[in-house]
RNA sequence: GGCUGGAUGGCAGAGUGGUUAUGCACCGGCCUGCAAAGCCGGCUACAGCGGUUCGAUUCCGCUUCCAGCCUCCA
């Protein structure tokens, strides 16, 4: 498989350290308010990198953190005039319901740092005792300075950072660069005791030492949102490396595009952020995982008015075959069709890998030889399952089983338009189907009976 | 200002130095009592200007436009 590494900004074949135990690690949510599009898209795309990783590596070990102490969640908390930990908690289970409705496995580990303050607080005093960070006003800074390659990620330069910096510098830094692993907390702010006083962590120390904790310091893939390259990752890098004396800290560096809006970027002030919860009034998880991926992760995403809908369509398409193939068996054990895996190898195309599976889905439709579509109809689901798509009974992706259709006057009223086709009382038949039509019912007639779906 | 990444058909979105992406929508045909679904075909796409080349959407340069990041936003 060929990743292309942001830090090296080329494809390069990934070569774990160790075959037996791939480790990956991405940057989960911080939870201070409900999911939105933009937080789905990573979720999804490295559910499905997590996935074929596994293929190959079945001893992955995926790690995607939960940052439940945030100056963020305070902020929610006050307003909403809650408890933090409440706030925390709410979002988090929030989180891993819509996660599970767009059909994103669970980690392997979801580590949450409120539960890593102690290995935090080391991690802290590790970097002081060697240099590169400094207590000031009760706060710990990481001293930029101490560590050359700084910038490295997000290619950039030091001294020409400063040149546009848009925010004051505050005075206890000793460069505008450095920032804070610790800082002091007041009385009603969450707060640890520490050897600079009581506080809680800055933002970047804590995926340093989560990420240490469950997975060594040398990680193989480290995974996030583009914005989070700088400052996020930068900082991860520095800190962890020198708190491991220069031990390479991460071996592939992924970044999924962003999601915008009608071409806006999504944001509060806007008022265009897309939630989870929202979209999944509008069409099912798995029309929203699709279409996140049909644009490769890395490219930038436009959600607009007909993305969702496009999405539902094809899979209506894609789950039609899968209905039409209900008489030949699955083989669970089938092998992915070559094409596909050639996709996903290449830097997770899943657009190609998509449209093979339509290909696959095509000839499904086409051929009357059942061996063949038996075959094809293994492949189309084992293609699915790598996606996380196209796993369940078409008969449900339908609507049948739905609680807010009435499935018996469904079937009476089939039955009845069949005896008016039946009498050549096609006016009626016609009615009936109107009826069905009106009620959110497509009605197909095919050669072993009359079949249904919502429409 | 600095650093990234983009501009592909009605829409979404891959890819390629010369041959069909794929999906959605639309049009025509087949099938059907009619539909729907499916199948077959169509819809003469690669921002602009130069350059390299037998040949460029694909490589190089320039221009225009767009997006993201520049200390706590996935």
């Amino acid at each position: 498989m060929h990743l292309y590494n942001t830090l090296t900004r080329n494809k390069a074949e990934f070569v774990p350290r160790d075959p037996e135990r791939v480790t990956m690690y991405v940057c989960g949510p911080t939870v201070y308010s409900y999911a939105h599009i933009g937080n789905a898209r990573p979720a999804v795309v490295f559910d499905v990198l997590a996935r074929v990783l596994r293929l190959e590596f079945p001893g992955l070990c995926y790690v995607r953190n939960i940052t439940d102490i945030d100056d963020k969640i305070n902020l929610a908390a006050a307003e909403k005039g809650v408890a933090i930990s409440e706030i925390a908690a709410r979002y988090t289970r929030a989180y891993h319901q819509d996660l599970a409705e767009l059909g994103v496995l669970p980690p392997d580990v979801e580590p949450r740092a409120t539960d890593y303050v102690d290995s935090i607080i080391e991690m802290i005093s590790n970097l002081i005792d060697k240099g590169h960070a400094y207590a000031a006003e009760g706060h710990v800074l990481f001293s930029v300075a101490s560590y050359p390659r700084y910038g490295e990620l997000s290619h950039r330069d030091r001294e020409e950072m400063l040149a546009g910096a848009r925010v004051e510098v505050a005075p206890y830094k000793n460069d505008p660069g450095d920032f804070v692993l610790w800082k002091p907390s007041t009385e009603e702010l969450p707060g640890w005791s520490s050897p600079w006083g009581r506080g809680r962590p800055g933002w970047h120390i804590e995926c340093s030492v989560m990420a240490a904790s469950h997975l060594g310091e040398t990680i193989d893939i480290h995974g996030g949102g583009h914005d989070l390259i700088f400052p996020h990752h930068e900082n991860e890098i520095a800190q962890s490396t020198c708190a491991h004396d220069g031990t390479t800290f991460v071996r592939y560096w992924l970044h999924n595009g962003f999601v915008n809006v009608n071409s806006e970027k999504m944001s509060k002030s806007l008022g265009n952020v897309l939630l989870v919860r929202n979209l999944l009034k509008e069409a099912p998880g798995e029309a929203i995982r699709l279409a996140l991926l049909n644009a490769h992760y890395r490219a930038p995403l436009d959600w607009s008015d007909d993305t969702l809908a496009q999405a539902k369509r094809r899979l209506d398409g894609l789950y039609q075959t899968l209905r039409s193939l209900s008489d030949v068996q699955d083989e669970p054990q089938a092998e992915l069709p070559s094409g596909f895996i050639d996709a996903l190898d290449d830097d997770l195309n899943t657009p190609r890998a998509l449209a093979e599976l339509s290909s696959l889905a095509r000839q499904a439709n086409t051929t009357t030889e059942s061996s063949q579509r038996a075959f094809l109809k293994s492949s189309i689901k084992r293609c699915g399952e790598a996606l996380g798509l196209l796993q369940q009974d078409p008969a449900r992706w339908f609507g049948e089983g739905a609680k807010d259709l009435d499935i018996a006057l469904i079937e009476q009223l089939i039955l009845d338009r069949n005896a008016a086709r039946e009498a050549k009382d096609y006016g009626k038949a016609d009615k009936v189907r109107g009826r069905l039509a009106d009620m959110g019912v497509a009605i197909e007639d095919g050669p072993e009976g009359t079949r249904w779906r919502r429409s």
